[in-house]
This record gives C-alpha cells, sequence and structure tokens, in this order.
DNA sequence: TCACTGTGTGCAAACGCTTCCACAATAAGA
DNA sequence: TCTTATTGTGGAAGCGTTTGCACACAGTGA
C-alpha cells in the first residue's frame, strides 16, 4: 500500500501538498504543472488514503454501525438494505452488528462497538435496553433509533405504523366485515401497541363496538399467530375476518386455520402488516399493508449523519406513505 | 473519549505503562501495586483504546468486510449470521457492502472498500468479476470466495452442493420416482451447475436415463420457477417430480402448477434446495435439503483470519453437511 | 568493591494523514 | 526603491497507540 509520502516522492513535492491536492483544499493554491504531477503519481502507484489516519486526525471515520436484531428477519432486511444505500451515497460505510440473543452486557458491547471506528450507531434494536439510550443520551454519542420510539431517546424514526393499521382495517370494513379480530404483537414493542391503537381507531371510526376478547396479544412470530387464530376461532362468534401485526403471524394463522377446515379467504379474510416476498409466496397470495421500511433505514442514515455533523433538523421522524397491497387473502362478505 | 495519556495522568505513571499493563505484556513486568492504580484508572475514566489508533500503529485493524449480492435473500441472511458470529467470536466486527446492482466500477469499489478500514474481505457475490479476483490475487490481499469457487481463486468455502443435490434426488428415487424433473440455476453460477451436476449423478447412479429436456435452466427467481415448471408440465410425457436448484423457484414453480391444477404432492412431487422459513410455511410445507449457510459463513470468517495472521491452513473447504428436511410436498408414486 | 543480572519505569519514534504556520519568490502599489 | 500583498511550497506538530531501547535501582555472587 503506497502513502501519501511515496507519492509525495514520485510527484517530487512535500506530502502536504499532495494531501491538499487529493482534497482539493480550496484555502490553498498550487501550480496547476504541480497538481497535475501529483494526479498522476497517485494514479501511476494506485494510491489510496487510509482511512485509519484519516480517521484518526480528523476525529470522523466514515462509518457507521448499524445494530439490528436478527438478521434473517425480512423486515430488518429491508431495513438494512436502506441505509446501506443512504450510507453508500454519502460515501460512508456500515458496519453490521447483530445482537442476536446477546443480552448480557450489551451496553459493554456498544461500547466496545464504538471504540472510535464509527461516527454514530444506528439501533433498529427493539430489544435495546433503556440504560443503553440513556448511556448514549448522556455520553452525547450520535445515535438514532429506527422503528422504535421510546420516551427516554430524543432522536428516532419510525413508520406510521397506526396509519398502516388504519388502512388494513378500513380495507376490511369496506367489504363489509364488521366483527374483525387482530393478531397483536408483543405488548413490550412499541410497533405492537401502535398498530393495535390504529386497529382500534379503525374499529371504532367505523362505529363498531370495540371487543377485548377479539384482540389476542403474543409474539411477532408464526406459533403466536396459530395459537392466537385458534383462540379467534374457537370464540362462540368467531371473527369473519383478521388484521395480523406481522407477516409471520399472519403465515401462522393461515396455517392454522387452514388445518382446522377454515378456508381463506372463503370463510375467514385476513390482512397483514408488512409485505415480503413471502407474502407472494403464500397461497393464497396475502393481502398486506407496506410500510416505507428502506425508507426508514435511508431516513435513519440522513439523520445520524446530520446529527455527527452537529447540523440541525428534525429529530423525530415518522415517515407517512403506508400502502395496501392487494392479493387474494380477502373476500367481501 | 479519555485517552491512554488520561489514564496515565490519573495512574501517576507514564502511557507507555498503562499500555502495557492493559494489553498484559508478558514482555515487561510491572509492580503489582502499580497495576493495580493503572487498572483503577482506566475504569474510573471508563477508558476505551481507540481502535483507529491502533489499528494504524498495529496494521490490523479488528474488522472484516463481507461482501453480498443482496441483504434481502435468506442464503445470505444465513451466511452473514454465521460470518456475524464467527467474527464477534474472535473480536472482530463485520462491515456489510452489498452490491445490489452496483456493477460497473465494481473493482474501485472493492479498492476503495479496503482503504484500510478492514482486514480481509470476504466475497459472498456471485457476481463479482473475474478481474477483481485477479486483483486480491496479485495485491496479495486476504480474501475468501464463499458459496462460490472459480478457477482464478486460490480461496473459497463452498457447500456440498452435488451431494445436497443428490440428497434430493435420491429421496424422490427412493419414494418410486422415475421422471424427475430439475428446474436449474442460472448456468453462471457455480452452486447451479454444482446441483446439476448432482442432479444427473442421482439419477444416472439409479439407472435411470438423463433426459435434457427435462432440466431446465433459468435464474434462481420464483419467475424463473413459474416458466420452468408450465414447460415441464406440458412435456408430452411430464415429470412426477421435480428437483428445484433454490427455494423462490420451487415457490414459483408450486405456485405456478397449482394455478394449472396441478395438486402438490398429489400429481406433482417437489424437492427444493435451501431451507429457510419460507419452505416451513408454504402449504404445502416444502420438502428441502439445508446446507450449512450458517457453517459457510464462519469457516469463511475463520479462514480469513488465518491468511490474515499469515497462518497455514487449507485454503479450499467444501462444508459437508447437507440434510434433508422432510415436509409435505413428496408423495410417494 | 565490582561487575552482573533482573526488575520496573520512562523516552521517543513511528503508523499515515491533515493543517497551521513560516517563508521564499514574485507581483503590485506607493 | 521600498513596502505590501499574493502565490506556491515545505516544515512540523499532532491525532492515540505500541514498543524497542535506555536507564535507575536494587539484589546477587565473586
Amino acid at each position: 500500500m503506497p502513502t501519501l509520502r511515496d507519492v509525495a516522492k514520485l510527484a517530487g513535492v512535500h506530502q502536504s501538498i499532495v494531501s491538499r491536492v487529493l482534497n482539493d483544499d480550496k484555502k490553498t493554491s498550487v501550480k496547476e504543472e504541480t497538481r497535475r504531477r501529483v494526479l498522476e503519481a497517485a494514479e501511476a502507484l494506485g494510491y489510496w488514503p487510509n482511512a485509519l489516519a484519516r480517521g484518526l486526525k480528523l476525529k470522523s471515520v466514515g462509518s457507521l454501525a448499524l445494530v439490528i436484531p436478527d438478521i434473517s428477519n425480512p423486515v430488518y432486511a429491508e431495513i438494512i438494505r436502506g441505509a446501506e444505500q443512504e450510507a453508500r451515497r454519502s460515501g460512508h460505510f456500515l458496519l453490521l452488528a447483530s445482537t442476536e440473543g446477546t443480552d448480557p452486557g450489551e451496553l459493554e458491547f456498544l461500547q466496545s462497538l464504538l471504540e472510535g471506528r464509527v461516527d454514530g450507531v444506528i439501533l433498529a434494536n427493539a430489544l435495546v435496553e433503556d440504560a443503553v439510550i440513556d448511556d448514549l443520551e448522556a455520553g452525547r454519542y450520535p445515535y438514532v433509533l429506527v422503528n422504535r420510539r421510546s420516551q427516554r431517546a430524543s432522536r428516532y424514526v419510525v413508520a406510521d405504523d397506526a396509519a398502516g393499521a388504519m388502512l388494513a382495517v378500513n380495507y376490511l370494513i369496506d367489504r363489509g366485515h364488521r366483527r374483525i379480530g387482530h393478531l397483536a404483537g408483543p405488548p413490550t414493542a412499541d410497533t405492537a401497541l401502535t398498530r393495535k391503537y390504529g386497529y382500534r381507531q379503525a374499529i371504532e371510526a367505523a362505529g363498531i363496538a370495540f371487543h377485548e376478547d377479539l384482540v389476542i396479544e403474543g409474539s411477532y412470530s408464526t406459533d403466536s399467530g396459530r395459537v392466537g387464530i385458534r383462540r379467534l376461532l374457537s370464540l362462540k362468534d368467531p371473527p369473519t375476518a383478521v388484521f395480523a401485526a406481522n407477516l409471520r403471524v399472519a403465515a401462522g394463522a393461515m396455517d392454522a386455520a387452514r388445518r382446522t377446515g377454515t378456508r381463506i379467504p372463503e370463510d375467514l379474510s385476513v390482512v397483514a402488516m408488512h409485505d415480503t416476498e413471502l407474502a407472494e409466496l403464500l397461497s393464497p397470495g396475502l393481502t398486506t399493508v407496506r410500510l416505507p421500511l428502506e425508507g426508514l433505514g435511508r431516513e435513519a442514515v440522513r439523520m445520524l449523519l446530520r446529527v455527527a455533523r452537529g447540523e440541525p433538523g428534525p429529530e423525530q421522524v415518522v415517515l407517512l406513505g403506508a400502502e395496501l397491497v392487494e392479493r387474494e387473502s380477502v373476500s367481501p362478505i
């Protein structure tokens, strides 16, 4: 790996000149002839500045950390993709850290993560402890929460989960459904609560009575969907449609429903939050609400870079743009 | 962020002592009392060494790059997960770079990737150009190819795709199938060729004639599965079973088959390569062959770190351990 | 008493870069 | 002719580490 000095020697100038030329320093002028020689030398040697040395000097290294709980979850995959794109667009790299079960000493973990090797961190991690957030706030360390709000966090970017939920439920209502169940997510997740809130809003706005027993709380897993739908279907007056808080939940529910002889959509309509490849491949194709997850990732990176540079701007962003994706899992009543 | 000097000042010693204590340097001895003071000071200040400065000095920075073509693909997600785990286990971080369509100037891209900010790079990228590999070889830069072999690459780790394919096909043969189709992947992909080879081996080993027209080459996409299965089903003597080179292909095939009134598994048995959540959520549940993808990621990291340290070891690894996962998409004939 | 061997600590250079400052040379104004 | 500004270049410090080396101070054996 050639260094600045190597280039300088070849060009017959001092390394400081090389640095200035390569960084296009406005504050100093260099003779055109010299500039040419420098550029040629750099080209000839295949010179690339060393990011470490640069970062050490400039106290900004050109990479960001993205902390997520589970890489295999397609929801996070989309957030990652958006973040990666935006990071690259602005000349940054993404350091990916997955917590997958790494709970104890998560704080240590984060601290070690920093070590000065990133300019900031994005937490797409619903499971992060409040203590971690407090710590980040106290340390004035650039960070952004994504897909999760928190009282203690001053910065986050989330999707409009409530509007998304309303969109889904209204779609069912428009098709004549009155008895609509909700397979909710874990009550510990901010997104789950918001979706549940949206569900209720839509129900009541349509003049339908809200029934607590039509809402089954669980986790964001297929099994939770299976269990939930069985409970709903065994009610004395079962729902004709359900809104699932999540694709996995919906997939589990569809599977379990089918096994008990319930046909979808003839006997039961299903709408789910999130729209990944899976929704299309299930049969029947699942009608979903698509949230701008990639946008979440992108926006988080933008906000983080702003914060890291000390620029002003919005610190709590709710990204609008939920969209209904029609497939075959809903039939009118 | 406190520095070594801050700690030294607080402990009343020179920074070199602090460095030695903290790195547990065997070559110098330090008084027990001094060591204690240093550790206390470091603790009190919440000192963490700066990875950049350290990396600059040591020429090894403690992170690796993982280059993949598509984050949303669950196959890569597993590789990423394995790599991430192994990286963390050995105290390294993973820099994730996705190429998603970034084809032009990929070489530039890689070079800039390095910039000294990683100790090596793992290419889980089937699309990487040969020129890039040549460059890496020429530059003696630590790198490992994963899930892809190449003539020009001296180091790779792949799964035993051939054995996996044979496992799948034999499973069908054991259940009485004789006319077995193969929805192959793109002929440009090493994995696709190997799977096709395995398919043929299994067929011929069972004394069944190999028919070129039972093999449909395409891409690793659902649409390719749809198109392929239509062609197979429209043969004058259509297969009773197919082996799909990939989950997406299988999902597309199942969907298209169903739409033409073909029942699965009654009329057509399906086995696919790869086993992700999707396989379980399809209906019927898809019988698959699981390849040790996480292991691929882990092994790649191990190999890379070995290479980066200049240690000897195997440079071409075929990771055994394909496993058949039985579900409901196959019926005996 | 003298050399010798450990033991414990500090000095200073180096990793590759950026940037403030000094300074030489030329050009311009008084 | 003498300042004064402008342009172009080099010197050198410093970012936070690690580590070879020097050195001071014991303790040991002759």
